[in-house]
DNA sequence: TATGAATGAGTCTTCATTCAT
DNA sequence: GATGAATGAAGACTCATTCAT
């Protein structure tokens, strides 16, 4: 009655038929993604990886594009599980403390998002698409932007941070400062290069960011 | 006998190097660059382009990857032009005015060197090679990165700025302001997205910047 | 325990074959092949036009082709359905209006004969198999072909018609002329083609052909 | 100076350079399609009855379409070829005689067009490419057409032909005959079927249909 | 040295057919 | 018997690279 599964899957718990194979091969694009890219990624190589037929894939996708779309959209849907919950809450800790633990939060963030944004830059054409997928504003991007600037502006409520620092631009800094060293480290990854003021110290690095952000909110 | 030039160059003035056509290849493949990406981009469309046959390419360049590689070394080192001129001296002007300056300069720089982070982003085995021909540490990265850092310290030896600030941190922030925003306005390219915190209006934005830089290094 | 029915077939008056499903998917392929044609009918076209599974088919046909052939020579059986009754005796008209009938029947049975032919001519190794399912000579062509030249010789009996004319030979003008046209139909639907001779009027055109035949039927 | 040859041309002689294997490929196409016919017609199977590499093909036309195409025109263009020479004039021989000769033109004409007509059949929209290069009107099957008419025309002028005959509707009988036997035989010779009607003895058939046309032609 | 046609491995995609459910 | 996902062998087409001219 049912439809056949494919082997891989078989001998599996079952109750879980309907798009058990979809999910299989979302979650072998994504492993691809993140190892070697967009570019290079074959549909036979997801195939062989996935251990199926090549020809599955176009049973649950329209073709390789809408695939990738759908591995991109929930890799970053992923992104944010259990965000929220871990995001700290202005005056439950000092100061120090709440940005230490968003630029930390941020880093993750932007090292996990690493091949959704490495894919965007070779195919800045899939964006529409993936933006259709993802309901952009309740995505964990903007969610996290959005605790960041809660919090900043609770600390400021409670007179902690100064008033006169704007939210966003707190936000806009330490996201472009996390997303920097993620890119760099990349492209570091690839060689012996150490890009500019690249500290070997990546703690000691993220101390000075937090650093110089406390500066900036100071009272 | 003189070897044979290009249909495309000739007409022009004698006395230039026998190296034209690598050049005019280079310029060639580096608007594409700017234009499609790395992805997308094939050895057929640049020879169309450039107006020269399918092979030449091979005379002046090991393979695809070495003109491409050539091309982006060629991009960073021209993105060097008349930079030391325009950095800001400490103590030339106030430091707002001073870190304004920077911050211009290192967005206009990273906007212009958007292809080649679109480039590596996508094909980061090349980043090897790239550093060979542009003897990292010379560069112009660095070299900006460097003269914010010393423009920084100035401005401490001068009491203008607290010399608390750590001028890498300083520089780190600034750059990842500005490689966040390039990178944004490249998928905002393709759709209405419009990525948390971005805003309508650059020039504020630029300011808040500056503004949020200021309060960090206030003595 | 009596065999499931497919869902489309299910909520119909019980009673009829079981082999419901069978006939179903020969009326579904007969209505594509005479929409598509023979070149770019897919067996999930079938299936999803007939709102059946994609396996169904293998359990009433060896395959494709078999189904084909089948759809194929019911069309070939129900073209007959009435022809007899409608084919004009000798004498009991005179001989043009007669004619007229004949050719009016068989210009009809040819265009409705056209995926016949159309899907023969992409593919005359189906021939074979047809003729196994059509008990040729019996078929309604030969049927056809049959009584024009018994109409012929009945109106020479009467004296109508010259006894030196052949009837094989007129039906095979008049054949080959409908068949002409029907062809010629084909190809005009997709362009704008006017083949040579080709009318804008088909009456009349219709009218000269039979001319033709009287003139040389005259005694 | 000029490009590499493929190796199947190599050693021939020389000044046809350009377009030569554009002309092998055209030609290769031609015989496949007489041979087996549009639809099982693969571009590899081309290439390698060629004796070139996949790829080729793709240097001298659009895609396989276009191939397909250019291959008909020619087809149909050869077809004309000589044919004005051979058409008899009116006058020139016994009413009878010509349109003997008209008959087997057309006959040898349709069943050499056949390959044209099955291709069609099966890809009817392919039609209007086509005829773009066709430039119809000014193709064989027109001006075939065109000399049957103007035969009659010219001997209905000498008062061997009755006036009253229409030109164009013996050119359609005749036409359509002889596409009848050329489709008849084209099913014949992948089976043991006889068609309606269709002789073992063709001269015969041709004679019966040459003395129809007579009779409807007498004065 | 420049030319540009030839090469052929490799890509995405389709589709008739099978088979566990 | 019916289901529809899985299979995998083609198919059309691309493109970096070679090489005779």
């Amino acid at each position: 009655m049912a439809a056949r599964r494919a082997r891989v899957l078989r001998g599996q718990q079952a109750g879980d038929h309907p798009q058990a194979l979809r999910r299989h091969l979302i979650g072998v694009t994504q492993r691809l993604l993140a190892a070697h890219g967009l570019t290079g990624l074959t549909t036979r190589a997801i195939a062989r990886e996935a251990e199926v037929s090549d020809g599955v894939l176009y049973n649950h996708f329209a073709d390789k594009d809408d695939l990738v779309v759908a591995a991109l959209a929930e890799q970053v849907a992923a992104l944010g599980a259990g965000l929220h919950a871990r995001c700290p809450r202005a005056g439950a800790q000092d100061l120090r403390a709440g940005l230490t633990g968003y630029v930390r939060l941020c880093q993750t963030f932007l090292d996990e998002a690493l091949p959704v944004v490495g894919s965007l830059a070779s195919r800045p054409d899939l964006v529409p698409a993936l933006l259709d997928r993802i309901h952009a504003g309740e995505a964990p991007p903007q969610l996290l932007w959005g605790e960041l600037c809660d919090f900043v502006e609770g600390e400021q409520a409670l007179g902690t941070a100064s008033p006169d620092v704007d939210p966003h631009t707190v936000a806009h800094v330490i996201f472009g400062a996390c997303q920097l060293r993620s890119l760099a480290d990349l492209f570091t990854r690839h060689s012996a290069f150490v890009p500019p003021g690249h500290p070997p110290d990546p703690a000691a690095d993220l101390d000075r960011l937090v650093t110089l952000v406390l500066r900036a909110c100071a009272p």
